[in-house]
DNA sequence: CCAACGTCCTGCGTGC
DNA sequence: TGCACGCAGGACGTTG
């Protein structure tokens, strides 16, 4: 499931494989995954940066043309250089003249979008969890008056940009705070603690490549290696780190939380 | 305004 | 052993 950290690796990776190269072909394996616009009509165009909106990549090119992907639970781009061949799940194929990048989705939940530059695929973005203006002062304006639990708005991708369900449950444990908590009641200190361990999260995940659960590949096929500093996520049953406890598993908003009952202790209404 | 839930999809783990 | 079933979840649309 790739999320912010993911999403970045993949973006580093290819920016030294496509940027500057004129694209000389396409192929649309899979139609629906094409949200908007069309893909051959990225031939002849060359991409001139990638940039990276929460989980959403943006390919700019030499014209108003701009390609978007978000990659859900399963998508991701793979670089193959002309000679390399694994054909499992290519949705679809972006050819250059010394190799290729190809979008593979298992699940097929992921999509590609070509708009004209100023479209975005996104209804609502909230701030990247590295930029200035996450600040906790205004994740708690942007949370006031929500009684969801934290952990379901730190999910929710108008209220912070990138966090998916892998990197929630790790920045509340880190932060210590209890993921059932309701949004609306953490104070400014706490939330400082959240934005402060997820920078922290995030940043270290990107320097190992992401995560690697089940699925997800780097674009050069190999795994992430952020597993390894998991604290709680897919961990129930097993003990904490840091007291010894058993790690809990919840489900909110339909969605597995994995927290440590005495590190992130329940507050008492 | 907000919350909750259904929807999309396929591979794999579980249980009988 | 084999097979049917349900779970995994990100974003958005619909419903309450």
């Amino acid at each position: 499931m790739p999320e912010l950290p993911e999403v970045e690796s993949i973006r580093r990776m290819l920016l030294e494989k496509v940027i500057g190269k004129v694209i000389i072909g396409s192929e649309t394996g899979l139609p629906r995954i094409i949200k908007q616009g069309e893909l051959n009509s990225l031939i002849g165009r060359c991409f001139t940066g990638i940039e990276r909106y929460g989980k959403y990549l943006r390919f700019t090119t030499d014209t108003d043309l701009t390609l978007y992907s978000h990659f859900r639970m399963t998508g991701t781009f793979l670089w193959l250089g002309l000679k390399e061949k694994e054909p499992t799940h290519i949705r679809a194929r972006i050819l250059f003249s010394d190799g290729e990048m190809q979008y593979r989705d298992t699940r097929t939940l992921g999509g590609l979008w070509i708009t004209e530059d100023g479209q975005r695929p996104w209804k609502q973005l909230g701030p990247d969890p590295f930029s200035q203006e996450c600040s906790a002062e205004t994740l708690k304006k942007l949370l006031s008056g929500r009684s969801i639990p934290i952990k379901v708005a730190l999910l929710d991708q108008a209220v912070i940009a990138g966090i998916g369900n892998i990197y929630a449950s790790e920045a509340l444990f880190a932060s210590g705070i209890h993921p059932a908590q309701k949004a609306d009641s953490l104070s400014v200190e706490e939330l400082n603690r959240i934005i402060e361990s997820a920078r922290i999260i995030l940043q270290s995940s990107i320097d190992s490549g992401g995560t690697t659960f089940r699925d997800f590949r780097l674009s050069d096929g190999k795994e992430g290696a952020f597993k390894a500093f998991l604290k709680v996520y897919g961990k129930a049953g097993e003990k904490c780190d840091v007291c010894g406890y058993n790690i809990k598993r919840i489900v909110q908003a339909q969605r597995s939380t994995f927290f440590c009952p005495v590190c992130q202790p329940e507050l008492i209404a």
